[in-house]
DNA sequence: GAGTGGTCTAGACCACGAG
DNA sequence: TCGTGGTCTAGACCACTCA
């Protein structure tokens, strides 16, 4: 843990640090422009980005172009519950928050095919949510599911990923694969983060006791703000069950 | 996805990508210095640099200072296997793994007390280990464990975390949290990553049947060879009603 | 010591956002 | 339009690696 030297865009980043920590740049607030910043550390602007670009990965500042750049609001966390709990796993958000979804019908792509284990060109409905909060993206998902499995309505509700347990057979098996890495330049936008702040990549694949894929879901969710849980009660039976 | 102009930085960075798939550049190979690709695609060096930064951040290309940029061998694929099965977690990585572990004996600071629920300053036996494959770290972990669950042993074999559970009561529950994030400083240069490449932290919690906390592991996997696969079986005789 | 990447400068011009 | 961030230049000097 060596830190003889500290490099100027390290020592400024530390800087900035403090002072949006000890209130002296409060949540919402603009910070002063980057040349003017760039005049107070005297360093030029190319050094000054790259201290912000570090703040940036972590996710205490937010870039807007045009605008300037804004220290985040303190962030509401977000816990996606593994397990495959359909019901817990959105209401484990908290409340005030807006959840959009698109559906539209496609045929399987190569990526479908394996993930579900159709045959390429079968019918799928795909479901697209954003959650947000203020009006400010949270989340992303992608949800397949075979044609015959889904409503047949073209515009499912929003609650599409809730009510589905209920219509088709009962669950058996629920793997979900998370992966970190840095988003997407559409995903980037879409969430309005910064392309260096690393998001969760959850795949999730349901089984029915047939073994039939039922849903695919693909989670997008900002590694600034969220966690993904997951809690296994194992089997004592082995041992003598206490009374 | 609009991507009506290409910056140079991602020309740059599309053109290398397709370079090294097409095999003009190998696996393990060094690339031209940045001075001479600079020259080659008639950019500055910064320009240059801020290509390459975006395939280490694809991990695609690793920097190492003072020898150059080199393209990343295929990458062996790491799968952390969740669910509380000590002895799969960690045997479901390819084969031919080193492993190392380190044992100090510490005392609970504040992170240990609210992790593991125990008192402040109470013993604990600490292990941290780093995995390796030709010699180049794959994952890092750090296992803290109570110090009367733990060997007395001042060095443990490296086989603690696959023979602790024989050692202590039987696990009841365990708690695995994932998030994604950017390594710290100190983790990029132990698992020689570039600081701009996602990791997957997954805080593992195990309890036994009293409740109480037996083993809490905190465990950094680089985000570009690992995932972490949760299956979940569900009890089919219970179909909960929702609330 | 020669060559590499790491950091930094002092500008320039372009693209976006809001008034 | 004007101020913002986004990109880029053509260098400079420092730190590291390896022969």
């Amino acid at each position: 843990m060596i830190r003889p030297v500290l490099s100027r865009r390290h020592a400024i980043a530390d800087d900035l640090r403090h002072q949006i920590s000890a209130g002296h740049f409060k949540a919402g607030e603009r910070l002063p422009s980057e040349s003017q910043l760039a005049v107070h550390y005297a360093v030029s602007t190319a050094t000054l980005r790259s201290a912000l670009a570090l703040l940036q990965g972590e996710g205490l500042v937010e870039k807007i172009h045009g605008s300037g750049n804004f220290v985040r609001r303190p962030l509401r966390k977000i816990t996606y519950i593994g397990g495959g709990c359909p019901a817990a796993t959105w209401t484990a958000f908290s409340a005030p928050l807006r959840m959009t979804a698109r559906t539209t019908s496609i045929e399987a792509a190569s990526h479908h095919t394996t993930l579900l284990n159709v045959p390429p060109r079968s019918a799928l409905t795909e479901v697209l949510f954003t959650t947000h909060e203020d009006k400010k993206p949270h989340s992303l998902a992608h949800i397949y599911v075979p044609r015959d499995l889904a409503p047949a309505t073209p515009r499912l509700p929003e609650r599409i990923a809730v009510s589905l347990p209920d219509l088709r057979p009962p669950l058996c098996e629920v793997q979900e694969r998370v992966s970190a890495r840095l988003p997407t330049q559409e995903e980037a936008t879409t969430l309005r983060i910064s392309p260096s702040l690393a998001v969760l990549s959850v795949t999730r694949v349901s089984l029915d006791a047939s073994g039939r894929v039922v849903e695919a879901a693909l989670l997008v969710l900002p590694g600034d703000r969220a966690d993904a849980v997951f809690t296994t009660r194992l089997a004592t039976e082995e041992r003598t069950p206490k009374p």
